[in-house]
DNA sequence: AGCACGCCGACT
DNA sequence: GTCGGCGTGCTC
C-alpha cells in the first residue's frame, strides 16, 4: 500500500475551540528535509489562505485525504523537542492555542509575514490600458516594472494615494490584476521610534500659522516636536494629546521623519576582558551555597526558595552556583524582573561570565534579539539573563533556573497565553532534571507555603550586608493631620524629618503610588465625576500637559474648567498623584532638588536608569516616584523613606491587595536602612493600628506570612485553593453579558455532570473595572483545584462555547490563578 | 475568525 | 421562478 509523508502542523490563527495538529502532505522535494520544529507555510480553510504553521510531528500516512505543504522555511528545525512538548503543555495548562504557545518560543524577528500582494494578470493590450483612469494606469505601470509581486501600500503610493484605496481590488475584478498572498521572511523594524522635523523650522513654522494645510491635531505634534527638537513617538502623543496616526500622517507628509535612536549602548563596551574573580563568600552566604549545591547535585529535578533580604548577597551565591553548573557543561537561566534590568546587573554578569552571558529583554532592537537567540541556540552562551520571555530561551542540558524577586507580578503574562514563568520553569527543570532557585525578601505567599510544606526547599540569608540596621518607622496619622489643619499630602512629621535630611545632606525617597498631579475631577454643582469616554475610569489631570488623561486607553483632553453635564463652572481637582507631590514638596522646600520618576518622566529606555544614577550621585535630594523608586539600585546615602500613602493599595477589592501592599512596603521601608546608621521611614495612613502596616514596618515577613496564611485558610484562597477566572469582553454590553450567563450554565452543567470534581463557581459579575478601552468586562471566579479533570472540563466548556453564536462578538478567556483581579 | 452550504422571503 | 437574507457547520 502507498505511504506518504504527512506533517503534523500547529496552525496560527486558529480559535481554541477548533485548535488541533492539522495534517499536511509533504511534497516530494520537502520529504527529506522536513523535522519537527521548523515553519511552514500551509493552506488553511475553505479559500485556502495562507497561514503560518510549525511543525508538531512528521509521520508516515497512507491517509491522502489532506492538503500538501505550501513551503517549508526552514531546513533546520527552531523549535526543540522540549519546547514543543512545552507547546502542548502550555495548552493544557494556559488554554491558548498551540502557535500562540510556539510563538512564545521564536523571537519576533523570525516571524514570517504574509501579504495580500498584486501582480500582472497578462500584459495588457493598449486599448485595454487606455480605458483606465490616469490613477490605475499608474498601478498597472508600476506593478508591470516590479521585480515581484507588490503589497497594496506601495501600489496605492505609487499612485499617490492611501492604503485604503479600492482601486487594486478592482483591477483585480477586471481581469488585469490577480491578488495572492505572498511570504516574507523579515518583518518591518518594530515601532520604538523618535521623530524630528523633516523640513526646517521656519517652514514648520509658516505650517503652524497656515490655514488647512494640515489639521489641528497634527499641528499640536508639530508644535511639540518643534520645541522639543526630537522626541519619541510615545513622547509626542503624550504632550499633544494625539493618537499615533497622527504623527504617522505627519511622516507621510515629508513633515516629519523617524528614525532611531540606539538607546542600547553595546553591552560588551567597557567591560574587562578578563573576567573578575568569584568574590569570596561571607560564612552566611557560604551556607546557603552549600545547601543549595549539594540540592543542585542530587542530579534531580527540585526547587528552592532563597529566602534572603536585599542587600544580604544573593547574587554572589547564584554566581558561585552558576559556576557549579557550567562547569558540569550545563545550562543557566536567571531571570530578574524588567526593571532591575540594569546595565549594572548585566554589567555584572559579563564582568563574571565574559560572552558565555546572553542578555534578552525587551529594549533590543529585534535584529539585537536575533542574534542573541541564535546565539543561544547555537551554543555560544550557556548562561542567559532576562526577563519573563527570557524563560523560553533556547537551551539545551539545562541545569538551573534561578528567578530573582520571585513575587514580580512582571513574571506572569496577561495577554494569552496566560502563563507564569514560574511554572514554565518547573516544566523545564523537571524535564532536564535541573533546579529551580526562587529568590525574594518577599516571597510570594504560594511559595513560602510551598517551601513551608516541604515542596521546595527553603534556604534563609538574612543577615544584611555590614550589619545594616533595621529603619526606624514612624506611622502618622492622616485622620488627625486633617482634623489640626493641615490639608496637605505632607505630615507635619514627614516634613520635618525631610527638612533635618535636608540640613545633613542625606537623600529622602518618597513614594505615592499614583501618576499625573490630580486623580480625580469632579462637578462642585452637580457632583459629576469627569470619566473616560471609553472606559469607566476617572482622568486624571496632568500638569505637564495640561490635559487630563485615562491611564488605560491613553485618551486624554484639554483640561477644561466647565462641567460637561451642567456647565457649573466650578470644577474641583482633588487628589494627589506624582506630580502634585512634587510641586507640594517644592513649595515646603524651595532650595531642594527634587526628582520625580514615573512613566511619564521616564519613557525612553533608559531613562529610569540614567534618572537613578544622577540620584545615586547625590545630585538630588529627593526623589519623588511611583513603584519605580522602590525597586532597583541602592543607595547608601538616602536615610529617610515616606510612604504618602499607604490605604489606597491596601484597601483594594483583591485579596492579594495586603500581599501586594506588605511586599512594596517592605521594599521601600528597606531602602532607607542600607547603610550603617539607621534610617527613619515615614508612613502616612489613615488606619496606623493596621496590622499590615505593622509588620512590614518591623519588616517581619514571617509574621505577615502566619497572619495571611491564616486569612486565606478561612475564607478559602491560594495557596489553600486555585482560582481560575473566565474573562468575557466585547462591544456590546449585553452580548458580554449574555455569554457569561451562557457561559456560567454551561460551567454548571458541566459541575453537575463531574460531580467528584470540587469546584466553587461565583455569579458572572462586571469587572471591578468595568469597560476598558470601549470594550465591557464581565468574570466569573472559580475557586477550584488545579489538576486535569479540572482543566479538561474548562477545555470542553470552552470548546463548546466556541461553537454557540452567543459569543460570535465576545471574546472569552480563561485565567489560572490571575494575579489581580481587576 | 472566514467561508460555503442551505433553506425562506420579496421581487423581477 | 431566482436573488439574497444570514443561521449552521467546518477548518487537515
Ligand atoms: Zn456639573
Ligand atoms: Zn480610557
Amino acid at each position: 500500500m502507498p505511504s506518504f509523508k504527512i506533517a503534523e502542523v500547529a496552525v496560527e490563527g486558529t480559535a481554541y475551540h477548533f485548535d488541533k495538529p492539522y495534517c499536511y502532505m509533504v511534497p516530494d522535494d520537502m520529504k527529506n528535509e522536513i523535522k519537527p520544529g521548523a515553519r511552514v507555510v500551509v493552506p488553511f480553510g475553505a479559500g485556502n489562505k495562507r497561514r503560518r504553521g510549525i511543525v508538531l510531528a512528521v509521520e508516515n500516512s497512507d491517509d491522502m485525504s489532506c492538503k500538501p505543504l505550501l513551503t517549508l522555511v526552514d531546513k533546520q528545525p527552531l523549535i526543540s523537542e522540549e519546547m514543543l512538548a512545552l507547546a502542548a503543555w502550555l495548552k493544557g495548562r494556559t488554554f491558548c492555542t498551540l502557535y500562540e504557545a510556539l510563538r512564545l518560543m521564536l523571537p519576533a524577528g523570525l516571524n514570517l509575514h504574509i501579504t495580500k500582494t498584486y501582480k500582472l494578470d497578462h500584459k495588457p493590450s493598449e486599448a485595454e490600458f487606455l480605458m483606465l483612469s490616469p490613477d490605475e494606469q499608474c498601478m498597472l505601470r508600476y506593478v508591470s516594472r516590479a521585480r515581484g509581486p507588490v503589497d497594496r501600500e506601495s501600489l496605492a503610493k505609487a499612485a499617490g494615494l492611501d492604503a485604503t484605496t479600492p482601486l487594486p481590488d478592482l483591477l483585480v475584478q477586471r481581469g488585469l490584476l490577480v491578488c495572492e498572498d505572498s511570504v516574507f521572511d523579515h518583518s518591518p523594524e518594530a515601532s520604538a521610534r523618535m521623530v524630528r522635523l523633516a523640513i526646517t523650522q521656519e517652514e514648520a513654522e509658516e505650517l503652524l500659522e497656515s490655514q488647512g494645510e494640515i489639521t489641528k491635531k497634527q499641528k499640536s505634534a508639530l508644535k511639540t516636536v518643534l520645541d522639543a527638537g526630537a522626541a519619541t513617538v510615545k513622547e509626542v502623543m503624550y504632550f499633544s494629546g494625539v493618537s499615533q496616526s497622527v504623527i504617522t500622517a505627519l511622516v507621510k507628509k515629508g513633515i516629519f521623519e523617524q528614525f532611531e535612536k540606539r538607546v542600547y549602548r553595546d553591552p560588551y563596551k567597557g567591560i574587562a576582558k578578563t573576567k573578575s574573580e568569584p568574590e569570596t563568600l561571607s560564612e552566611e552566604q557560604q551556607n546557603a551555597y552549600n545547601a543549595l549545591v549539594s540540592r543542585y547535585r542530587s542530579g534531580k529535578a527540585c526547587a528552592s526558595l532563597l529566602f534572603g533580604v536585599t542587600g544580604s548577597g544573593k547574587t554572589q551565591v547564584f554566581m558561585r552556583l552558576i559556576d557549579d553548573v557550567r562547569a558540569d557543561n550545563r545550562t543557566v537561566i536567571v531571570l530578574v524582573p524588567e526593571i532591575s534590568l540594569t546595565p549594572q546587573t548585566v554589567a555584572r554578569f559579563y564582568a563574571r561570565f565574559g560572552k558565555d552571558v546572553a542578555v534578552l529583554h525587551s529594549g533590543l532592537s529585534l535584529g539585537e534579539r536575533l542574534d542573541e537567540w541564535q546565539r543561544i541556540k547555537d551554543g555560544g552562551a550557556g548562561i542567559v539573563v532576562g526577563t519573563r520571555s527570557a524563560i523560553f530561551a533556547p537551551l539545551k542540558n539545562l541545569g538551573l533556573i534561578i528567578i530573582d524577586e520571585e513575587q514580580e507580578y512582571t513574571y506572569k503574562s496577561e495577554s494569552s497565553p496566560r502563563y507564569h514563568a514560574r511554572d514554565v520553569a518547573r516544566f523545564r527543570c523537571a524535564y532536564s532534571n535541573a533546579m529551580l532557585l526562587l529568590a525574594s525578601a518577599t516571597p510570594s505567599i504560594e511559595t513560602f507555603y510551598a517551601a513551608q510544606t516541604g515542596r521546595y526547599e527553603l534556604t534563609r540569608l538574612d543577615k544584611r550586608y555590614g550589619n545594616a540596621k533595621l529603619p526606624d518607622v514612624i506611622m502618622v496619622d492622616m485622620k488627625n493631620e486633617i482634623a489640626t489643619g493641615n490639608n496637605s499630602t505632607i505630615s507635619r512629621r514627614l516634613a520635618q524629618e525631610i527638612e533635618k535630611n535636608l540640613e545633613n545632606g542625606e537623600q529622602s525617597i518618597l513614594l505615592i503610588n499614583r501618576r499625573g498631579y490630580n486623580t480625580f475631577v469632579s462637578c462642585a454643582a452637580c457632583g459629576h465625576v469627569l470619566t473616560c469616554p471609553n472606559c469607566s475610569i476617572a482622568l486624571t489631570y496632568h500638569a505637564a500637559n495640561h490635559r487630563l488623561m485615562c491611564h488605560y486607553c491613553g485618551y486624554s483632553i484639554e483640561a477644561r474648567t466647565k462641567c460637561p453635564e451642567c456647565s457649573g463652572s466650578f470644577l474641583k481637582y482633588s487628589g494627589t498623584g506624582t506630580q502634585k507631590a512634587e510641586q507640594a514638596i517644592e513649595e515646603l522646600f524651595p532650595t531642594a532638588r527634587v526628582l520625580r520618576m514615573d512613566t511619564d518622566t521616564a519613557s525612553g529606555r533608559y531613562s529610569h536608569e540614567r534618572m537613578l544614577e544622577q540620584f545615586g550621585k547625590d545630585k538630588y535630594d529627593i526623589l519623588i516616584g511611583t513603584q519605580m523608586v522602590a525597586k532597583g539600585l541602592d543607595f547608601p546615602n538616602v536615610t529617610l523613606v515616606g510612604v504618602l500613602s499607604a490605604d489606597q493599595s491596601l484597601y483594594l477589592n483583591d485579596f492579594r491587595a495586603a500581599e501586594r501592599t506588605f511586599s512594596l512596603l517592605t521594599q521601600v521601608i528597606g531602602r532607607a536602612g542600607r547603610r550603617a546608621s539607621p534610617g527613619r521611614a515615614v508612613i502616612q495612613t489613615q488606619t496606623p493600628e493596621n496590622e499590615v502596616l505593622r509588620l512590614a514596618a518591623k519588616q517581619d515577613y514571617e509574621a505577615f506570612y502566619k497572619s495571611e496564611t491564616a486569612f486565606r485558610r478561612e475564607l478559602l484562597y491560594p495557596p489553600f485553593c486555585d482560582i481560575c477566572e473566565f474573562g468575557f469582553t466585547g462591544i456590546s454590553e449585553t452580548a458580554v453579558k449574555n455569554a457569561a450567563h451562557d457561559f456560567f450554565m454551561r460551567l454548571k452543567d458541566a459541575i453537575e455532570s463531574n460531580k467528584n470534581i470540587p469546584i466553587r463557581i461565583m455569579e458572572p459579575s462586571p469587572a471591578e473595572i468595568a469597560r476598558i478601552a470601549g470594550r465591557y468586562r464581565y468574570r466569573i471566579i472559580a475557586k477550584c483545584r488545579n489538576d486535569k479533570h479540572f482543566r479538561a472540563l474548562v477545555a470542553s466548556v470552552l470548546e463548546s462555547c466556541g461553537k454557540s453564536p452567543l459569543y460570535r462578538k465576545v471574546s472569552v478567556f480563561a485565567d489560572m490563578n490571575p494575579l489581580d483581579m481587576l
